[in-house]
DNA sequence: TCCAGAAATAAGGGATTCCTTAATGTGCGC
DNA sequence: GCGCACATTAAGGAATCCCTTATTTCTGGA
């Protein structure tokens, strides 16, 4: 399996034809067939059947084409990245519910700050290691990480809540993505009260199962500062439960001293600073339309 | 370049050594540094020097490795994704909006009706019809999609706002990550109003915004039926501008109807379903716990 | 039925890949 | 300096890749 042929098959399916394909690439039709061919052999998968209106995907092609565009498309990119003259990026993931309420905010202040350029990303606890120790992260932000060859660092210590409205149903428990990572606090909060999984519905963010715990739908797990205002103006209420108020710390995990870089060191630096400290207790104010940066989705193989 | 190449250069900067890479890979110490020489010379930058505590990235090395690793991982996937018994999935695309609000609980009913295992995610309005016409996603929810090969049909009419707490701000404009979307509805605004990039505070997402409005920080673009909880609570109110209310419609848009998938034609009519209509319009419910499917972000360049 | 268009296959050649063993650098501690 | 561990280079060989031209097979339409 090559990249070339997989750059074939993508312009195949794209175009529809071998002969499109082939005229696209600069190549003779016969060159771009073998590498199908080819392709076709080593994945034992037809990809591409002949049909009246031109090349159809099988069910098998269907399932590559998105994977062999990416393939091809980051092999393009990788030729463009080790050119000179870009600056090195810090990477910072954090997990669900930092990545939501903290991450933006303290990434943009530390670029500011430092003229430095560093992106975000969300990420699983359980793939932070990983991440970390293959070098594809600077920084983690999230719980606690036990491993070899990293440090955790603990940069906040915040309590965590079950929070509802007044009069508001007690029998759901409402969480954001965060909730389904068993390793992030919510995910061990639900654990711990055994809370079955039919009783929990998942939101597209933290704030949303929020807004939908203060319309009275059910329970949400929070980290206390961050739905602190809405408890003030009593849309929402503290619950009891057996388990809270949890004490967690939020930590900052790098690699030991010499194998990290000197920008994860700066950014570390940072954290302890007041005004980063300020932002994590009260992120709530977004970042500036120019310095925003859209989060990418950071993942390892397996 | 090579896959076999990419491969050699991730498992060298993971772990530290040729020697220990080449044994790693069952192969002699030459083959694994060779493979290296030549992406060095394909490339031109070093991408890993010899140093005391092992071979360490240099800047450009370290921009190649995230890439790299993700290409490795993907040649792996796509050996996997080829083999049968894998059922086929349906990609529904969002913009930010309906990626947010309605894209997860429209697809979870869809799944739940039709025993269907369609997923979500997020793109940028100007890349969904390369990824409808590339075959990289079946569906895409958001605005009329014009192009060739491509039918748009409106799903749901509905109206732009501009929302603020009674008695905030108003000199500052609040949008979640969509707002940073020239073609979306809410960039579409903005530019209409002639804001300024420097009066837009952007949010982790949409829901963050409006609570942030309700907190008087100022004033957020929004889908009317979807604050009209929050606006008859007096949380929010509407504030006139010279371009809202804009009637904006949510579009679906698939390929011409030969080209495209059973399994889109399905989810088309689901969508015309009053079931459907009843979600897209009161979509803050969340979704089952073991329905929750993480969305993912699909870039055609990443 | 025959034909035109398109895909697949065959055969061949040059380049590249990828592995081996053997030899050569290169930095570090003694 | 010397030995050691490691990376690199050299040389050679089998396999693969990737392109070409020529030929064959398949399919749908006149």
């Amino acid at each position: 399996m090559t990249l070339s042929q997989l750059g074939a098959f993508v312009f195949v399916a794209r175009l529809g034809s071998v002969k499109a394909a082939a005229r696209a690439l600069g190549v003779s039709e016969p060159a771009v067939s073998q590498s199908l061919a080819q392709l076709r052999r080593h994945l034992g998968d037809p990809l591409l059947v002949r049909s009246a209106g031109g090349m159809v995907l099988t069910e098998g092609g269907r399932r590559l084409l998105g994977i062999a565009s990416q393939i091809v498309a980051l092999g393009a990119e990788a030729v463009a990245a080790v050119q000179p003259g870009r600056p090195a990026r810090l990477h910072v993931v954090a997990d669900g519910v930092l990545a939501e309420h903290v991450a933006g905010p303290l990434v943009c202040l530390f670029n500011q700050r430092k003229s430095m350029d560093a992106g975000t990303g969300t990420a699983a606890t359980a793939e932070m290691p990983l991440l970390l120790t293959s070098r594809l992260a600077d920084v983690a932000l999230g719980p606690q990480l036990p491993g070899p060859g990293l440090v955790s660092r603990p940069i906040l210590r915040c309590r965590l809540i079950a929070v509802a409205a007044p009069h508001g149903r007690r029998d759901h428990w409402l969480v954001g993505p965060s909730g389904t990572d068993p390793a992030g606090a919510s995910g061990r909060l639900l654990r711990l009260l055994r809370v079955p999984e039919s009783h929990v519905r998942v939101f597209a963010n933290q704030t949303a199962a929020w807004k939908a715990a203060a319309e009275g739908a059910g329970i949400a797990p929070a980290t206390a500062h961050l739905v602190a205002g809405a408890i003030r103006r009593g849309e929402l209420v503290m619950v009891e439960t057996a388990a809270t108020p949890m004490a967690v710390s939020w930590y900052a995990t790098v690699l030991e001293p010499g194998a990290r870089s000197a920008a994860a060191d700066a950014f570390l630096d940072f954290l302890t600073t007041p005004s980063a400290t300020q932002v994590m207790r009260s992120p709530d104010s977004g970042i500036p339309r120019a310095r925003f940066r859209p989060p990418v989705h950071v993942s390892i193989w397996s």
